[in-house]
This record gives C-alpha cells, sequence and structure tokens, in this order.
DNA sequence: GCCGCTTAGTTGATATATCAAGCAATCGCG
DNA sequence: CGCGATTGCTTGATATATCAACTAAGCGGC
C-alpha cells in the first residue's frame, strides 16, 4: 500500500461509509431472519442450496467451497454439523480416493423448501424491493467492476454463472429443487 | 414473511448473487489487509477511527456502540481487549455513574494513524477506483435506499451524518486526527 | 515401483461473536 | 424517601470462524 494514498473526497466518503453500512446489515438481517425461522445461518442455507443444484444433490466438497466462497477447514466444519443434524451426508468419492462427497438428504431438502419462501421475502423487503429496476441494474453492474477487483480470477463460481439470463436460481433451489417446490408450496429465490 | 412470495427475475437474481459476493467478500478483503498491515480487525479500526472523532477523543460505550454499529456486548469484549493492549483507557462517566467512558490513548492514536493510509488505499483498490464517479453516487444512493429498510429510524449513526458534503472522516480520522496526519504524514480516509 | 510433490480434506487449538444472566446506578412516582 | 422499573454495562458460557498442523491419496519422474 502506498505510503500517502488520495484521500475520499465528500460523494466517495458517503458512498463509502453507507457502503460500510450496508455490508455489516444486510448479512445480519439475513441470518438473524434464517436463524429465527429456519434454524439455518446464511451459510447454512447456502450450502444446502448449492447441493439442491447440483446433479443427484452431491457435490465435492472443493467444489462447494467454491460456489459457497468458503475455505475448506470452514466448510469442512460446518458440513460435519450439517451430517449431525441429519440434513447431509457424507461419503468418500469413488473416482478419487482423496475427495469427499457432500450429498442433500431428504431432510436436507426438506430444511431448505421450508426455509426459501422467507429467505426470499427478506431479500425482497430489504434489498429488491428497496431498489427501482435501474437501480437493480446498477448495482449489478457496480458488483461487478467490484467483484472483478476482489476476485479477478473468478476462483468464486459464484460470479462465473451470474450474467443475467441466467437459467434458475443458484442462491435457491434451481432445475431440481424449484419445480418440487413450486408444485408443493414450498420456495426458492428465482424461478 | 409470505408463504408464496414473488420468486426474482434474472436482473433481480444477478444483481442479488452479485451482492452476496460482495457483502461476503469486502469485509474479509479489509480484515484481512488491517491485520496483515496493522494487526487491528476492521471493527476495532472503526472504533478507534470514532473515538478520534470525538471531542476529547472520548465517547460513551453507548454511543461507541451506535456508531459501529455493535451492540454492547460485542463493543464490551472488544474495548476490553484493546484497553488490555494500551490503545484504550475506560473510566467511569462523572455524570452518570451507570455510564463507562472509553478514551483514544496517545498509542491508539499512533496506532490509528499508522493504520489508515493502508486502510485508504484498500478501499480505493478494491472498491472506490472500480467505479466511475457515475456509479460512485449510484451506489451511494442504492445503499441509502437499502439502509432506508434495514435501519429506518436511522439507530445507527453512521448514517446520521452520511449526506454528501459531510466535513471529513468518520471512518478515517477526522477534524482532531486529519491534520496531524497530513503533517505527519500520516492517514485518513477522507481530507 | 519407490520417492518427493501436490491435492483433498480433517482435526484440534485459539480467537472472536453471540446469548443469557447479572449487577449497579439512576429514574419515576406515590 | 423508598421501592420497582429502566438504563448502562459487564461477565461467563456457548457457538462459530480462523489458524496451524497433520493424514492420506494421487501424480510424476526415473
Amino acid at each position: 500500500m502506498d505510503t500517502t494514498p488520495r484521500w475520499l473526497d465528500a460523494d466517495e466518503l458517503a458512498a463509502w461509509k453507507r457502503l460500510v453500512a450496508v455490508v455489516e446489515l444486510v448479512p445480519a438481517a439475513l441470518d438473524a431472519q434464517l436463524r429465527r425461522d429456519s434454524g439455518l445461518t446464511h451459510f447454512e442455507y447456502l450450502v444446502l442450496a448449492m447441493l439442491s443444484e447440483a446433479p443427484d444433490r452431491t457435490l465435492r466438497m472443493t467444489s462447494l467451497g467454491q460456489r459457497t466462497n468458503a475455505t475448506l477447514t470452514r466448510l469442512s466444519h460446518v458440513v460435519r454439523r450439517l451430517e449431525e443434524r441429519g440434513l447431509v451426508e457424507r461419503f468418500a468419492c469413488p473416482e478419487d480416493g482423496r475427495a469427499t462427497n457432500a450429498r442433500l438428504g431428504d431432510a436436507g431438502h426438506a430444511a431448505l423448501v421450508a426455509a426459501a419462501p422467507g429467505h426470499v421475502s427478506t431479500v425482497r423487503a430489504t434489498v429488491i424491493d428497496a431498489l427501482t429496476h435501474e437501480q437493480v441494474e446498477q448495482l449489478s453492474a457496480i458488483s461487478a467492476a467490484i467483484l472483478q477487483r476482489l476476485d479477478p480470477h473468478h476462483r468464486l463460481q459464484v460470479l462465473a454463472d451470474t450474467e443475467p439470463g441466467t437459467p434458475a436460481a443458484a442462491v435457491g433451489l434451481p432445475e431440481t429443487a424449484a419445480p418440487a417446490v413450486r408444485a408443493g408450496g414450498g420456495a426458492a429465490l428465482a424461478g
């Protein structure tokens, strides 16, 4: 870092301070609602959602870690706890003895389906419905620009498949789950 | 929450997924840089910065908690640790026997001055300089709209004084500190 | 087919955050 | 002025995240 960086001017400072408040409050709001209504953290929700998207509801730990932006260490602890609660199961990967697969069980899928509507409502209530359609598109572009700096090589798969026009959910219940959800009065982020 | 909320359409979903990545990565990036270069978390930095702004570099715990968006519990633990490290001191408020004042000591001020340039550079590198001036203003408006939903009564003082045209730093070293900083080759967010 | 390097994941220790009580000073009010 | 309610803060227990090894399986070269 430079020893004498350019300071922030008034507009930049205002934007920055507000962004700091947003990045502090948004995760807290998501966590609070999910914990209260479903007994899941936002991160656990993401893990379940990513598994629900995958073929056979199964992913390798490494791949799951990329999709949820988690270190393998963090993921290992969380998945162990989810396994203890009966929501996911782990088993050795047949093709690579080093790898572990995590699969979303029926109970886990049910928990996700039960949690999704409240989560989507919260997302709308706190973010999306607070903005005009134009602002939603601006936010998308701004976030993309920031992520370009934070993760230039797109290690996070969250980024890779986030172009507008994307098929289904990714943060909710896509493809596999969403139809079931819609049929059963369940839930997803997109659809 | 509604049992059958409106799902997100493709544009909304793209924006949402990117925002999730941003609110996950931005705090991590700030924490990582500050920890590595200054041995401070972003939250500790905020605490020191807020104190540096206050008259006599002193604030009540409750007021400090509002400005940093922290529960009193969290703040109490953090300030105790900062006190053990000699960066701040605590003393009973003379006017109200229940209250505790926290004051930024010289060592704490020095730590803040040392940490600020790297922090500002990181803010520029990861966020502000990634955006056009127009986008900075859009981000400011978007964040304000989101915060209106998350904190309608503006409990967070971060919001109260965040109108463009604001005097000095608030997230860096304002008024009291900034001049010293500029003189000594030090650091702040704004100036 | 051994040996060093890399990859994949786990585990235990430490740090930090959150929760549930608790304590003490002040306020409100009869 | 006395006593319950409120405010301001702290503390200890539990949960979660981060860090530093460590294990074990594959991979490459010779």
